[in-house]
DNA sequence: CCCAAGACCTGGCGGC
DNA sequence: TGCCGCCAGGTCTTGG
């Protein structure tokens, strides 16, 4: 489930619940995620408020006065609000009891997700210091996340992927999931914002023009803000894991091999590169 | 530096 | 019904 409109509207969700609120007690299950739970992180952040939730490109920052804890959701990674007495279900590996309030427990069948604390700037992290550009404009509020390369404030530009892509030989849709030179743009929006933009994401990223960049660009901003909007509907009231509310994606392109395209008369086309699928309709993406 | 493959995991699905 | 191979929304790490 999770792109970063995914993370984005659990981003959200999570704001309300947690902002102000002191994490009482920290349980956790099972440590074994992508990279296990430091044993000292509930003691570093039980007894902190909470005094923002931020996101850096897939991760979630959670603020805190003496440090912040980074959360990964992976490919499988959800969180939902429970009572304190809820059983335990397969797979909800932590808990954040909070002052006062809910219960919110993470979830992760695949346990690619991650929850790591430090107590440096964040911005400084390891995981965080060599990520490209942010595909939405950086609101005021959350400049403190550290988005400011080239062009963070509004958001990836064509001339910023142009002059990025020269030379590279690898295919776009590679290109366009390589987060050291922009974040946020998973599987699925890659193969969706190509076909937005009627370009073969199979092509090499070194042989697309500046004008056909500057298209992208665009239906990348216009796809991921589509899909914040119909998610944040769907999910307004919280259910963080987007199953639940049959989150509609309206994808065009994406998992949609010989079904007709939405836009000529083609037929919509799967290709594998890197072991990962791609979808395009080879009448109207050139 | 660039690029592709490997690695980490579990679950759902279609086919036999 | 049962088993098997394939596929999956991520991304860090390794090797050429």
């Amino acid at each position: 489930m999770p792109e970063l409109p995914e993370v984005e509207i659990t981003r959200r969700s999570l704001l309300p619940l947690m902002v102000g609120r002191k994490v009482e007690r920290v349980v956790i299950r099972e440590r074994r995620l992508r990279w296990p739970i430091s044993p000292s992180l509930p003691k570093a952040l039980e007894g902190q408020i909470v005094q923002g939730i931020d996101r850096r490109a897939k991760y979630l920052l959670i603020r805190a006065a003496s440090g912040t804890a980074l959360l990964h959701l992976g490919m499988s990674g959800s969180f939902s609000q429970v009572d304190r007495s809820a059983p335990v279900e397969a797979h909800e590996h932590f808990d954040l009891c909070l002052s006062d309030g809910p219960v919110i427990r993470y979830r992760d069948p695949r346990r690619f997700g991650a929850f790591l604390w430090t107590s440096r700037p964040v911005e400084q992290h390891r995981l965080l210091s060599k990520l490209g550009v942010e595909p939405l404009p950086v609101v005021a509020k959350d400049r403190a996340t550290g988005g400011e390369a080239t062009g963070a404030e509004l958001g990836v530009s064509g001339d910023y992927l142009y002059e990025r892509s020269r030379g590279r030989t690898a295919p776009l849709r590679n290109f366009l999931l390589d987060g050291r030179i922009v974040v946020g743009v998973g599987n699925i929006y890659a193969s969706e914002a190509c076909f937005l933009a009627g370009i073969r994401p199979d092509r090499a990223a070194g042989r697309v023009s500046r004008a056909r960049y500057a298209r992208l660009a665009e239906e990348i901003r216009a796809v991921l803000t589509a899909a914040i909007a119909a998610g944040g509907t769907t999910l307004r009231d919280f259910h963080a894991d987007g199953q639940e509310g049959g989150f509609q994606l309206q994808l065009r392109a994406y998992g949609r091999e010989a079904q007709p395209c939405l836009r000529c008369d083609g037929m919509i086309q799967r290709r594998v590169a890197s072991q990962r699928s791609m979808f395009f309709c080879a009448g109207c993406q050139a």
